[in-house]
DNA sequence: CACCTGTATCGATAGGCGTCAACATAGGCA
DNA sequence: TGCCTATGTTGACGCCTATCGATACAGGTG
C-alpha cells in the first residue's frame, strides 16, 4: 500500500502544503490528449455507476465528508457489492479510507472533486 | 424522433425562454436518491469512456462549440466507432447533431455542461 | 444517371463490469 | 481463548459495451 500513488486527477505540486494543480484543463479549452482523456476518464467512470454515485454522494454529503461503512450502505444491493464500489471509488482517487477500530471511515478528497468541477467549466457564456 | 425526449440532466422549466432546472442538487449537499443517482451516472457514464471524453471535448472546444465529425474523428479508433460513440454522447445529452449538406455537425449543449459542474460544486470550502 | 465521399447501421466478438454467495480477515469483548 | 460484528476478498455468472469489417444511406458532382 503506502501512500506512493497519486490521485488521478490531481499532481502534488510544490512543497507549499497541499496544492494540486489540476491534470487537464477543462473540456471547452482545448481538444483533451489521449492521455489527459484516459486520466480524466477514469474518474467520469467511477462516478457513471448509480451506486456508485449514490454512495460518494452519501459520503461527501455527510459531516465533515466523512462516513462510516455502515451509515451509508443502504443502496440497495448486497454487503459485498458495496465494498466493491468503495473500492473502485477509491482506486478512482475519489475516496480515502481510514480503519479506526470496529468502523472503517470513507472520506472525499475535496481537491479532486474541484479539479472535476474546473473540467465542467464554461469559457465564457454570454 | 422529434424533440419530444428530454434532456437527462435538465428539465425544461417554464416558458420564459431557455430556463432549465438541473435533475440533482449538489453532490455535497444531501445523499443522492436512486432516481437522482441513475439521472445522473448516464451523464458521467457518457464521458467516462476515453474515446468519448475526447470527442466532446474537440466539439466543446471548436469554434462555436460546434464541429464537423470530419475535424474531430481522429482519436485513433476506427470511423464506426467514432460514430458509435457520438451517438453515445447524444443519447446521454450531451451533444446535438445536425445535417448541413455533406458534412455532420456535433454541438454541445452549454446549459448540460453547466448542470453537471453544479453536481460538483463544493459546499463552502474553507 | 453513375460515381465518389462522408456518416450511420448491422452483426459478430472479445473483454469489462455489476452482482451475488461463500469465505476470509480484523477488531472488540467476555 | 472463543465468539460476534464489520468489512474485504474470491470465484462465478450474465449482461453490457467498445471495437471492427461489411454494408447501407445521404448528398454532392460529373
Amino acid at each position: 500500500m503506502s501512500n506512493a500513488k497519486v490521485l488521478p486527477l490531481l499532481e502534488p505540486e510544490g512543497p507549499e502544503g497541499q496544492d494540486v494543480v489540476p491534470c487537464c484543463p477543462p473540456l471547452t479549452e482545448r481538444p483533451m490528449t489521449a492521455a489527459e482523456a484516459e486520466t480524466a476518464a477514469r474518474m467520469f467512470k467511477a462516478l457513471g455507476d448509480p451506486v456508485r454515485l449514490r454512495l460518494f454522494s452519501a459520503v461527501a454529503s455527510h459531516e465533515d465528508g466523512e462516513a462510516c461503512v455502515c451509515d451509508i450502505s443502504d443502496v440497495g444491493v448486497s454487503q459485498p457489492t458495496v465494498s466493491h464500489h468503495l473500492k473502485k471509488l477509491k482506486e478512482a482517487g475519489l475516496l480515502t479510507s481510514e480503519r479506526r477500530g470496529t468502523w472503517v471511515y470513507y472520506r472525499v478528497e475535496p481537491s479532486v472533486l474541484a479539479a472535476m468541477g474546473k473540467l465542467l467549466t464554461l469559457p465564457a457564456a454570454a
